[in-house]
RNA sequence: GGCGACAUAGCCAAGCGGUAAGGCACGAGUCUGCAAAACUCUGAUUCCCCGGUUCGAUUCCGGGUGUCGCCU
């Protein structure tokens, strides 16, 4: 049998994915999957830019706004239901296209990545984390040379806390190394046929006005009492982590004026965007299309063209 | 107009006679179960300009320019 198509629309924050899947899934009869760690979470509308009803003009729309705030979500756990998601889609008979800008998940998913084993014990993880706050960096680095020499070699380039944990975590629930454990886990190749559409702008200010004026927009939405509203709930690390919230705190709190606030929150979307760009950089597949150059119709036009020759379609 | 203070990287800023700390921003990058997270790397042939003292000046002296404060 064939592979099943896929359409990936990706990019940075604040260039224009939504619109372009939405017209995409219009014209190939398709549904939409969110590749977003933020926009699963119900109640956080605003600050994850997630489309309203109207822009998403009946397009059925996976993966978004289904979870509680305070409960974890992970990698595994999107791959897992993006994967039934594209089973259901296609037994419709029609195209699933995955959109979203956090690049972990759509390379986890396209690329195939095995996640069963390793899960994830908080218990277990809280005591990594407090041995390792510890011991610092350079004992723990120690401690995982003697079971697992080449990730220590990896692992001191970086030095990063969360990836000395995660190593530790995995060979103590696993009994395997992470380097055992990834050989095993890359994926086969992939399991889908995958045409990757990517959305950026040669001139970096472009992308970066647009994520300006579109933090405004948040803000006369309404950002703020939505910020408000999630300090009152509790919510768990993942959804603690999104942009939009942390930022207004200190207003919230009374310690900055709200212009402060919401030029830092510029910023962190600023440079979320440029981890985006270079995460995706990487990515020699990806069809890139330039929207300071570009009409959104040329955008789509191009786009369009390009599945038809790529799927085949009439 | 008088008096005083200060002029160091895009911004904040230490040094005050021995060959330019640090922080922030920007830029570059890493990424296999919190990824909108976490983490790594990177900048001044030169300290406002001109002259002087000195073996040696960002540091001391004189002059100029600029900024700020106070006074009239």
């Amino acid at each position: 049998m064939s592979m099943q198509n896929i359409v990936a629309v990706i990019g940075p924050t604040a260039s224009g994915k939504t619109a372009l899947s939405v017209e995409l899934a219009k014209h190939f009869s398709g549904e939409i999957i969110s590749a977003d760690s933020m926009q699963i979470y119900k109640t956080m509308d605003i600050a994850t830019a997630k489309p309203t009803e109207d822009e998403k003009q009946g397009v059925p729309h996976h993966l978004m706004d289904f979870l509680d705030p305070c409960e974890e979500f992970s990698v595994a756990r999107f791959c897992e239901l993006a994967k039934t998601a594209i089973t259901d889609i296609a037994a419709r008979d029609h195209l699933p296209i995955v959109t979203g800008g956090t690049g972990l998940y759509v390379d986890a998913l396209l690329g195939d990545m095995q996640f069963e084993e390793a899960q994830v014990d908080p218990v277990l993880r809280a005591t990594i984390t407090a041995e390792v706050e510890e011991r610092g960096i350079d004992k723990t680095l120690d401690y995982i040379r003697t079971f697992d020499p080449a990730s220590a070699d990896r692992l001191s380039i970086g030095r990063n806390p969360k990836r000395l944990i995660r190593c530790i975590e995995v060979y103590l629930s696993t009994g395997m190394t992470q380097t055992q454990l990834n050989e095993k886990q890359t994926g086969s190749g992939s399991a889908y046929h995958a045409i990757r559409l990517g959305l950026t702008a040669h001139d970096r200010e472009f992308l970066y006005e647009r994520i300006n004026r579109r933090v405004d927009l948040m803000m006369e939405n309404g950002l703020l009492e939505e910020a408000r509203r999630f300090y009152q709930l509790q919510s768990g690390d993942t959804a603690s982590a999104a942009i939009g919230y942390k930022e207004l705190l200190p207003y919230l709190g009374g310690e900055l004026d709200l212009d402060i606030c919401v030029a830092n929150l510029k910023r962190a979307t600023r440079r979320y965007a440029k981890r985006q760009m270079t995460w995706f950089k990487r990515d020699e597949s990806i069809h890139w299309f330039h929207i300071d150059e570009l009409s959104f119709d040329e955008v789509l036009g191009e786009a369009t063209a390009m599945i038809k020759k790529e799927f085949h379609y009439e």
